[in-house]
RNA sequence: GCCGCGGUGGUGAAAUGGUAUACACGAAGGCCUUAAGAGCCUUUAUCCGCAAGGGUGUGAGAGUUCGACUCUCUCCCGCGGCACCA
């Protein structure tokens, strides 16, 4: 047979020693490590890093982490200077969870977690720069964590406040509005309870406007940018005076149409009516659940009118929960006639419903409110780093000495969560015991952490950062690699982890700490850290997220062991478009094998130098079409236009017994981000054929 | 309820408004082999037909167009986000 008889005699394609030889040789030269200082075209290709707090990466994480460093390897090979760091969000409930079911203190989980993520990353054959990897958890880096916290303190970004509180009775800790969803922790599911509590806060509200108009001069991915939007939410309207009471409204032009007014639990005015009715509706409020609040409208008469200004008519004043402290006023004008949430609650309480002209013109200030509310930033647990504040009975809240920092995170036996209301290490006064950095008197240290959100808040300064004991980042530095080249990550982090950092960017640059004047203002975009951002999709396994205790989790290990590094990658790939995401299968992942398989053997098989126009043309259209579906990601097709022409080129050889190793050095480049052990085997190859073979000429 | 994304062969999926199903998986048949594995070749949307050939086909229905998977409208289904935000 004609057309099996190139494979004899060719070596075997063997993953498994290429892989190792190329990851060895790689990090020995140093070469996915760019010097910071010097490179002439900086290109930061930043991957989100992972929580290490699971049983080790799954397939889901590396699809994630191999789509971005595709992405990377392609631009360094369009001759950018790519700089690919790789760490771990370490630090958190996260992992502090994970240690309490495996039975194990957190630091010493961290320790096994890292070397296991590690480990399980090298393998993938990412172009990461392993000298400059980041732990959360390490007390280098919390120093500026903590240090961050004291510079929001110090701007009057950082307050405490007594607010009804998300509280997860699982988790036995306070949690942030957007760690919420249905109602139920983020991390556990557990059904969250409201808490009254005092509690430190970072005012993100200040900056919603910038955080909402900074969106639009961005490139990212749309569906991101809206959920921002959606989770900001502007709304412009008027606040209008009934009766000394300020209403917020949206609707001025019905107010015609109020037939009666509606006052929070919650609002200040309540505490001015005394009868037992209304003692006894806030009280059975305050403690109902979101759930049981949304179920059915219920409120209760205070016994006092107001007169409407447009009307000039007497109307009721009622407390309902419905209304929210939280947003407007925490007051509202109703108008059963227009809104269908006032009719309900009309229509049970029996109260008149009139119709509004819809031109009232009612005399009001013209506002805007945002859905956004602050970050609450402290958490009753062990896992994290201290909130670095110190309080003082004469002096009050001072913050820690900023070359007292770190406060370290002492190692306690007890560090499980008490459930208190207060972290473990409120028992222990041989760390809350100190003194007023003020007055020197005897003081308090805050002795809860700070949240998880805000350590990966800045994570993506302290990788372009040196002297981790002098300075949080490096500021020529930032001025040469941020804004971020290029961000990927996850869609789930929409509201959270995108929205912090983007805050967190904008107070360090108000600050000054990105100030570089003496070389001029930078340039647009530096009001963003991240000016191009692309989510990519997820992979599921039978429909759902992987995890441990639905044990669908798929561990990329075994199938490395098997098909190596690349034949993985290039699956993983090749299953749909990287926005899409998809259910995991691994069927196919044979095909995936047998194709790079046979690009090796018809690449070390080939022989001739006649060029052909036909190939000639496929091989460029090849070219162009490989090229655009990796700059935007569709690496699923690039894939397909390879396979094409490695049919192309297959045909051609066993046709006519000869083909230009020119063509084939395309493929091999071509496929290089893809495939990079395989590929950078293959090309040494061809390197050492050509010169052997100029050699002999000369 | 509001906002977003999606619905194409047995499966994962392609397709600047121009031959629908590229590329792959699976399946069927064949070659090679003592055998197994690997490899190689052919076929593979569907219906009618021995074949040549023809009919039907991108969730449903309408519209724009010489021409629609693609654009517009009205629905249906799935996934994700937000939601008593006044």
């Amino acid at each position: 047979m004609a057309k099996n008889s190139l494979k004899l005699k060719i070596e075997k394609y063997n993953p498994a020693k290429i892989e190792a030889k190329w990851q060895g040789v790689w990090e020995e030269k140093k070469i996915y490590s760019p010097n910071l200082d010097t490179a002439k075209r900086p290109f930061y290709n930043l991957m989100m890093f992972p929580y290490p707090s699971a049983e080790g990466m799954h397939v889901g994480n590396m699809y994630a982490f191999t789509g971005a460093d595709i992405y990377g390897r392609f631009k360094r090979m369009q001759g950018n200077d790519v700089f690919e760091p790789i760490g771990l969000d370490g630090f958190g409930i996260h992992s502090e969870n994970y240690a309490i079911k495996v039975g194990r203190h957190p630091k010493e989980q961290a320790k096994i977690s890292e070397k296991n993520f590690y480990r399980q990353l090298r393998a993938t054959g990412n172009g990461y720069d392993w000298s400059r990897t980041v732990e959360t958890y390490d007390p280098k880096y919390y120093k500026w964590t903590q240090w961050l916290f004291i510079q929001l303190f110090k701007a009057g970004l950082a307050y405490r406040s007594k607010a009804p509180v998300n509280f997860c009775p699982s988790c036995k800790t306070v949690l942030a509005d957007e760690q919420v969803i249905d109602d139920k922790c983020e991390r556990c599911s557990s059904i969250v309870e409201k808490k009254e509590l005092e509690q430190w806060f970072f005012k993100i509200t200040k900056y919603a406007d910038r955080l909402l108009n900074g969106l639009s001069q961005i490139d990212w991915a749309e569906r991101i940018k809206i959920a921002q939007r959606q989770w900001i939410g502007r709304s412009e309207g008027m606040i209008i005076n009934f009766g000394g009471i300020d209403v917020f409204t949206t609707r001025p032009e019905t107010a015609d149409g109020a037939t009666f007014l509606v006052l929070s639990p919650q609002h200040p005015k309540v505490k001015e009516f005394k009868s037992k009715e209304v003692i006894d509706y806030v009280k059975i409020s305050t403690n109902k659940s979101d759930e049981e609040r949304r179920k059915e409208k219920s409120g209760v008469f205070t016994g006092e009118y107001i007169i409407n200004p447009l009307t000039k008519k007497k109307i009721p004043v009622w407390i309902a929960d419905y209304v929210l402290m939280g947003y407007g006023t925490g007051a509202i004008m109703a108008v059963p006639a227009e809104d269908e949430r006032d009719r309900e609650f009309a229509e049970k309480y029996k109260i008149p419903i009139e119709r509004t002209s819809l031109s009232a013109k009612p005399v009001g200030k013209k506002v805007v409110n945002y859905h956004l509310r602050d970050w609450l930033i402290s958490r009753q647990r062990y896992w994290g780093p201290p909130i670095p504040m110190i309080n003082c009975s004469k002096c009050g809240w001072q913050p820690v000495a900023e070359d007292q920092l770190p406060v370290l995170l002492p190692d306690l036996k007890d560090w499980k969560p008490l459930g208190t209301g207060k972290s473990p290490l409120a028992n222990h006064p041989e760390f809350y015991e100190t003194n007023c950095p003020k007055c020197k008197g005897p003081a308090k240290r805050e002795t809860d952490v700070s949240d998880t959100f805000l350590d990966s808040a800045w994570y993506f300064l302290r990788y372009i950062g040196t002297e981790l004991d002098k300075k949080p980042f490096e500021e020529p530095r930032v001025k040469k690699w941020l804004p971020v080249s290029m961000y990927i990550g996850g869609p789930e982090h929409a509201v959270l982890h995108l929205l912090y950092s983007r805050f967190i960017w904008m107070v360090l640059y108000d600050l000054g700490y990105f100030d570089f004047s003496s070389k001029g203002r930078p340039a647009s975009g530096w009001d963003e850290p991240f000016t191009k951002f692309y989510a990519h999709g997820l992979i599921i396994k039978d429909g759902a997220k992987m995890s441990k205790s639905k044990g669908n989790v798929v561990v990329p290990d075994a199938y490395i062991k098997k098909y190596g590094a690349d034949v993985l990658r290039c699956y993983l790939m090749f299953t749909g478009p990287f926005n899409m995401g998809g259910d995991f299968r691994d069927s196919g992942i044979e095909g995936m094998f047998r194709f790079l398989k046979r690009a090796w053997t018809l690449v070390l098989s080939v022989k001739g130098k006649d060029a052909n126009p036909a190939l000639d043309i496929f091989m460029h259209k090849t070219i162009k079409s490989v090229t655009e579906d990796m700059e935007n990601l569709n690496y699923n097709t690039a894939i397909a236009h390879l396979m094409e022409y490695y049919n192309e080129l297959y045909s051609f050889y066993t046709k006519h017994k000869m083909l230009n190793v020119i063509y084939c050095k395309t493929l091999v480049l071509l496929l290089a981000p893809l495939a990079p052990h395989m590929t950078e085997e293959l090309f040494q190859r061809i390197k050492n054929q050509e010169s052997r073979i100029k050699n002999k000429k000369e």
